[in-house]
DNA sequence: CGTATTACCTGACTAAAGTCAGGTAATGGA
DNA sequence: TCCATTACCTGACTTTAGTCAGGTAATACG
């Protein structure tokens, strides 16, 4: 553990814990419960599935119908069936629902600018920088990296993404036909793996490995969602998958890159990872890269 | 109101409230009501007084009692009277709750790691130095400044430790009878005011304002504490005065400064002050500024 | 010295938050 | 077509959090 940080952090915590506190007694300031004024803001102008309520507030199904119709009773909310699906019920605010909406939203501008207010111009900016960043990293801390079989829905929604992205960037465009020297199925151990990166469950990056003989690994398929680049996605990936080709005994990993991925080539020079020799014959590589592990 | 950067004032807000949440989920991990956990761990291995407590955590004097009453038959912690005032009392933890203490304790730590843990190492510092930066910030916007007496108890202190540092800082020393060519009352209103800086109610600055006749103001008695420095205390308690001088009818705002006092001099220019010839016989200034308002 | 105040405690209460075991209607799949 | 599953609802319940009105002993103050 590395303790000056972890002071740092829980300081931070305690500073900011009293803000939030703050921002609930104001909310409390309207004569209605917090569960309550939670879920009238979640719900939002827009109405919201009460599928997406539950798990998004993480409410018990039998707590949130209670909730939904205390609210209805003050006519604030309207429930009625979502066309498609009988079962599932869509909550929409009433014009008076609105109203209240729009209030304890300006309960947090409010807030907001009382933080802001008695700063400097400078003061201002720093803060709100300072914010950006410790929100940019706290996400970066939030994303799991898995494995799994790289046929799986997302897995694929992954790789067309992909796809698309080299189509676009490549100068010479991208046939799917003629690029894939490779075959999914390579990806599946013990041959290989895929990794799929996710910030709070949806997908934002994957990495593929496949082993080309007993000691020699090939990386293939890396991609980063263009929402979370720059929070050391790709080389959290890259190094996990060096990690899985070293127990399954590679002594080297390559990879081939295209001359449109700039950063991607920074990315691999960065990792210790130095140009070698063309090893295939994929046609829209430029470059090519190993690592002794 | 300033729309941007309200707009990431609440997204960082959103952010945070998560991982706070977070945070108190793994405290109920223990199997505590959280009221509990948190009151378990205010006490801390020092114990505390049953008054610090209540106004720490903000308890009704019943509730505290009870919680102590359920904490004690858990066998964490013991009330004794405190020797001086025997309607006092003060709490410590047992052997045993010295142990549920560190395990909470340990569980702040682990979420800290946590988010630390998937960062590289330079995410690392940025986030640490972003949350330093964001809660140094914080604590500025909490800096509330108040008019008050100048012969109040908080007011004496200021002006005392004020004095402690001239006589640290100037080259030649500092005799407050040499010094002082005016008294402290004439800082009461109309004559003059007199402003204290508080952070969360602890007095961090002072500034002190006199009319030297119906058009002319002087500010004296300007200090920021050690501790609250470049937030940019002075600044705001040198606009507050500004602003009082000018309903007192002032045109004109001067003021005095040693040479050893640099970064006050950089201040007054920063917020519109020039220098001017020498206007008292103040044995300690070396620089005369004046501003109109 | 008597009285007001303070520091804490007790008992009686309420509201909010959340859990759990069924129950109903719609839907999807064998 | 039937049966399991899903999406939501209802009623009964518990725990947590918090308030309020007294009450007691110690202390401060005129």
């Amino acid at each position: 553990m590395d303790n000056s940080r972890i002071t740092q952090i829980r300081s931070f915590n305690r500073a900011v814990t009293r803000r939030i506190g703050a921002l609930e007694e104001s909310y409390l300031s309207r004569g209605r419960p917090l569960g309550e004024a939670r879920l009238l803001f979640e719900i939002g102008p827009e109405g919201a599935a009460l599928g997406a309520l539950r798990s998004k507030l993480g409410l018990d199904s039998g707590y949130l119908s209670r909730i939904l119709r205390s609210l209805e009773a003050q006519g604030l909310v309207s429930v009625d069936k979502l066309d498609g699906d009988a079962r599932s019920r869509y909550a929409t605010l009433t014009d008076k629902g609105r109203v209240e909406h729009a209030a304890y939203d300006a309960l947090s501008d409010e807030l907001a600018n009382s933080i802001l207010e008695p700063l400097s111009e400078t003061g201002r900016d720093r803060l709100v920088a300072a914010m950006a960043d410790v929100e940019r990293l706290l996400g970066a801390a939030s994303i799991t990296l898995d494995e799994e079989p790289a046929d799986s829905a997302e897995a694929r929604q992954c790789l067309a993404r992909y796809f698309d992205e080299l189509a676009q960037r490549f100068e010479e465009g991208f046939d799917q036909g003629k690029g894939n020297t490779t075959t999914e199925d390579e990806f599946i151990p013990p041959r290989g793996t895929f990794v799929i990166a996710r910030l709070d469950g949806i997908p934002v990056g994957c990495a593929a490995l496949r082993m080309m003989d007993a000691t020699t690994a090939e990386i293939k398929r890396m991609w980063v969602s263009p929402s979370a680049r720059g929070l050391g996605v790709a080389s959290r990936m890259l190094r996990r998958l060096e990690a899985i080709a070293r127990d399954f005994g590679a002594e080297t990993v390559c990879l081939d890159t295209n001359r449109a991925l700039k950063e991607a080539q920074s990315l691999y020079r960065r990792e210790g990872y130095t140009e070698i020799e063309r090893f295939n014959d994929n046609p829209y590589a430029d470059h090519w890269f190993s690592k002794r592990l």
